[in-house]
DNA sequence: TATTGACTTGGAGTTAACTCCAAGTTGTAG
DNA sequence: CTACAACTTGGAGTTAACTCCAAGTCAATA
């Protein structure tokens, strides 16, 4: 698979994935003889998974520690999990933040739907805007 | 309320909420006859609000789109009800991201549970470790 | 085989959101 | 009144994560 295809499968850019393969968030890509990238199966998994954990802002400097340690074989797995864990805390944490802002903001569009009806912003226990 | 006493409520840096308000992430400040910030409670109440919606990751720009409106007056209740309703449905769509992220890293580490009781990662279905 | 378009690299540039700094001002404690 | 810590400003610097660029190489087509 040539990189662009991968980067149509993902909605990314070739830097992008270049820039990935560079400092590590996914293994060294296979190459043809002439040195283009010639993404195997795996190498598309791995893609998938980087672009999974980066789209809930797991730090590109975890899924380099996790590669490297993936690369160091088979006793890193206890390192491995650890990584995995700190990454799904940081997550959790931030879907609970994330519902607080979702329910503030639903509670605010409320507010502005009855202003829209009526012409006024009522302000009940709340004092901004 | 010193601008001290708002930074250790919120737990950030002043330079952080001099920069909100530099930029117009929230409204000026209160201040003294001398010049020094005297947060209200209506000051407060904006740094509040900003840092929730920054927490969810709601970009710099929006909120200041918001504050923008909000000064202009009551004739941009419907405007400020768009960023607002654009705001959840960013956020909305961060929190099913982060879930599917979640779903995976709980999946991958009950994979190295195992793996690390065995000595050995089953592939299953997947391709990537 | 010549052209053309996609690929390669190393390195520089960009963006958002802070974060730090220097030089000066305010206000409280002694 | 004098220290002195905490405040002020404008502007420069930092960080993470890309994103772009120039100069060169590869490969499919005419």
């Amino acid at each position: 698979m040539t990189i662009k295809e991968v980067c149509e499968k993902f909605d990314i850019t070739p830097d992008t994935l270049r820039y990935y393969e560079r400092v590590g968030v996914i293994p060294e890509v296979h190459r043809t003889k002439g040195g283009i990238r010639d993404f195997t199966d795996e190498d598309v998994a791995w893609v998938e998974n980087a672009i999974c954990m980066r789209s809930a802002g797991v730090p590109v400097e975890m899924l380099i520690e996790y590669v490297r340690l993936y690369q160091e074989g088979d006793g890193t797995f206890q390192a491995r999990r650890d990584v995995l864990e700190e990454a799904r805390q940081e997550v959790q944490k931030n879907i609970e933040k994330y519902q607080a802002t979702l329910d503030r903001l639903n509670f605010k569009i409320s507010r502005y739907d009855v202003a829209i009806k009526t012409g006024v912003l009522s302000w009940d226990d709340c004092k901004e805007e």
